[in-house]
Order: structure tokens, then C-alpha cells, then sequence
DNA sequence: CCAATTCTGAGCAAAAGTGAACATCTTTGG
DNA sequence: CCAAAGATGTTCACTTTTGCTCAGAATTGG
């Protein structure tokens, strides 16, 4: 998307140009980024790579909150006051992110209007995500809400592209997502299979068809 | 709060200074602000008053986002681009707002450091909102919701004090903001009531004890 | 004040979801 | 290559939730 290139160039640009209180950082692949209940000093800025966010319940549930891309901030809670990480940050891939300092970002964000400006954009998008996720919780069961995500990860990163593959996750990191348990998902997965809305055998990766699959959820 | 005491009396000098582009609307109890469909293109302040917020479902199942007071904004959505309002806004009591024009806001937002600071920092506490009731429903059974809503319900406005009494609202209101049904809050609301965690007389104003009903959240 | 509307409390059968177990398959790290 | 660890498919006894329906308050608007 053309709004998504401008805003990555426009910030790469900028966030160079912070200086002190930046740093590039490199995570492997299932590293963990942040842990809930570390202070909340800093945010982060995805350059490369996938970020799991979760959250640990009180009884040791685990729930996933997002899958988070390049070009996307997470951590941005301390800015608000939030003393502590109210959730953990995992990554999924090998990443690169850039970690911003509390007091830079704060400063970066009052000094420059183009900065305060794209990431207003970015936080207002945020808002309209998890106001998505939340009216799905509301709205819909939880086969819907697996269809749901499934497209939502199809959809990563391509732009009108009927794009079919989903990054590599495991049934239980879906029913994290969704608020349900693993045997549900792979219930569903079997049966959405079955109709032919998915394809994958066990190991492979997995195809999401969109079109077919967008019947469940307007069923 | 001292910091939403600051943080109203910032906003309002500055609100008033956009000039062109804003103005201040009245809406009587019950009456619609937007309503899911229409045109995006302006932004509100509430300055007095309570709104709700609420989504349709295809099948006509609604859902309620949030209530809203003094010193929030809604409407925002436009600001990234959506350009039909997602959902509906309700006077829940008199209220008194702010409009202002997507263009005269996003003016605004680059014009005014202090103004963009405060916007930012009210994203970032809507963002948490959003992001707690999206756990609440991935992690816990309705009957956990109702009390947390209850418990926030509670605590509206006011800042330590041990307040009880809860905004006037139907059950009806409350499963659809817990995602469950009515019959289902009644059971519930009674089962509280028997064990003493919330007081109320049908008809009578609802009070709540926190620290009893908090025993359900951590049961 | 009355009629109409809205809210509330209950009950119940049917549907959806849970949690735990167990037997395969796959992947991964020596 | 093999053993251990991780995923997946399935089953099953329970629980929870839904979707009704009904009848009795309570509220509201003339």
C-alpha cells in the first residue's frame, strides 16, 4: 500500500535522525523481546521480522494479542504511564527492531510534527484493530473468529494480492488468538479443510482460499 | 485526577482557539450523534455528558463498545482514513460536545505540539482500554465480565473515593457489553445480589462493593 | 391516571465450548 | 540416525451458554 511505503520511508528517515536514546537491536527466532512485569522504559519499532504479543493470566493462561509486522510499534503502553509491561513480546522470526528510550520518544514526538503525525496514524489504526478484534469476540463464535483470523493472517503484508500463505503457528498459538481451546481449532481446522476453504497436510504450510472461506463468515 | 484536570483544562483553552471548523452541540438523553454508515469526516470532545457507543452485526445483534465521559474523544476513526462511521454514538444522558472538522482537527494536530501530546496520550489510553477488554474476554467466563464491568462501571469519575453507585443502564446494555445475554445478566446479577456483592431494589439505583464483588474477578 | 412499553426473573431444551486424555505424526538437537 | 520434544487429530464426559418463552414489575408518555 502506497500510505504504508510512505509511512515506513518517512519513519526510517526520521528515526535515524534521534540519535541518542535509539538503538538497532536483533532478536533470533522464539527470543523474547519483553517480559510482562519488566519496567516499561522504552518502545519499540519493528524494522524486520514477526512479534508475538501475549499475555499470562493470573491462573497461567496464555493469551496471543497480536502478531505484529514491520513497521509497527509495540511496547508504546509505558508512554501512557504504564510503569510495567502489562504482556510479553516474542519473536517469531528473526527480527530487527529499533528500541526508543521513554524520554526520545517523548521528545521525538513533541520536537517533530512529522513524527507526531505518522505515529497518531498508527495508533489510530491500532485502535480500529482491536476495536475489530473486540467486536468479533462480541459478535461471533468462536468458528467465525477462527475464519477470521485465518484471513486476517492471509491477508499479512500483500495488498489485493489473493494472497494464500499464513506464517508458520501452531494451533494452539490460534486458539490463543480467538479465545478458545486447541482441540476446537483443530476441530475446525479439519472441518474447514473438509469443505475445502484450507488446504494444508500436517507440516506444510498452510493455504488459506479467501474467497471460500469468507462464506463462514457471512454465512 | 490531577492529570485529567490538566489535561481537560489544556484541551478546552485549546479547543477553543481552532476557531473555524469547530462547535458546540447539544444532545438530549436517548438522541443519536451518528450513527454506523454515515460520512466519518468530523471528530468529538465530550465536554458534559455520557455517551455509548455501539455496534450493529449483519443479523442486527448489537454490541456496546464503551460509555464515554467528560473528556474523551470518539469518533476519531475518520482521522486514519475510514471513511464511514463502523459504529453509532448515543447520548446516554444531556450531553454537550465539541465538533470538530477532520480537516480542522488534523490541522490542529500538526499545528500544536501541546495539543498532538495530549492526543497521543489519549490514544494511548483508549488503546490500553481496548486492549484490557479484549483479555478480559479471551481469558475470562461472562460471569467474570460482568463483574469487572460493574467494578468500572463503579468507578466512573470519581478518583479513590469507594464510590458504588452505577450510571443507570438495563441489563440489556450490560450483556451487550459483555458479549452475552440478557437472561443470562439477570442470573448473575442476582447471584451477586445474594451474596451481598451488589445492592439494588428493581428500580432503585444499583450500588456496588467493590471489594466483595472483586472476589469474583480472583476467585 | 391508565395503557403501552420496557425491564426483570425464571425455566428449559438444545447447542457450543472445555479440559483432559491418548495415539499418532513431525521436527529438532545432539 | 535416534530420542525427545512438539504438533495434531480425536474422543468423551462435563459445563457453560444460548435462545426461547412467559409472567410479573416498573417506567414512560400522553
Amino acid at each position: 500500500m502506497s500510505a504504508k511505503k510512505k509511512r515506513d520511508f518517512d519513519l526510517k528517515k526520521f528515526l535515524a535522525t534521534i540519535g541518542e536514546g535509539r538503538k538497532v537491536v536483533a532478536f533470533p527466532k522464539k527470543q523474547t523481546i519483553f517480559t510482562q512485569g519488566d519496567a516499561a522504559d522504552s518502545v519499540f519499532y519493528i524494522q524486520a521480522g514477526k512479534v508475538r504479543l501475549t499475555v499470562l493470566s493470573e491462573i497461567g493462561k496464555e493469551a496471543t494479542l497480536g502478531i505484529l509486522s514491520e513497521g509497527e510499534f509495540f511496547g508504546e503502553g509505558g508512554l501512557a504511564g504504564q510503569p510495567l509491561r502489562m504482556g510479553s513480546a516474542t519473536a517469531m522470526t528473526d527480527c530487527e527492531v529499533l528500541q526508543i528510550d521513554k524520554k526520545a520518544m517523548m521528545l521525538a514526538l513533541h520536537r517533530e510534527h512529522t513524527f507526531s503525525d505518522l505515529f497518531v496514524a498508527y495508533l489510530l489504526s491500532r485502535n480500529i484493530r482491536y476495536e475489530e478484534d473486540l467486536v468479533d469476540q462480541l459478535f461471533n463464535s468462536s468458528e467465525k473468529r477462527l475464519a477470521r483470523i485465518l484471513l486476517l493472517l492471509a491477508h499479512f503484508g500483500k495488498e489485493g494480492v489473493p494472497q494464500t500463505a499464513i506464517p508458520k503457528m501452531s494451533q494452539e498459538t490460534l486458539a490463543e488468538m480467538i479465545g478458545t481451546t486447541r482441540s476446537r481449532v483443530s476441530f475446525f481446522m479439519n472441518r474447514f479443510r473438509k469443505l475445502g476453504f484450507i488446504t494444508y497436510e500436517a507440516g506444510s504450510g498452510l493455504q488459506v482460499h479467501s474467497s471460500l472461506l469468507n462464506v463462514v463468515l457471512h454465512d
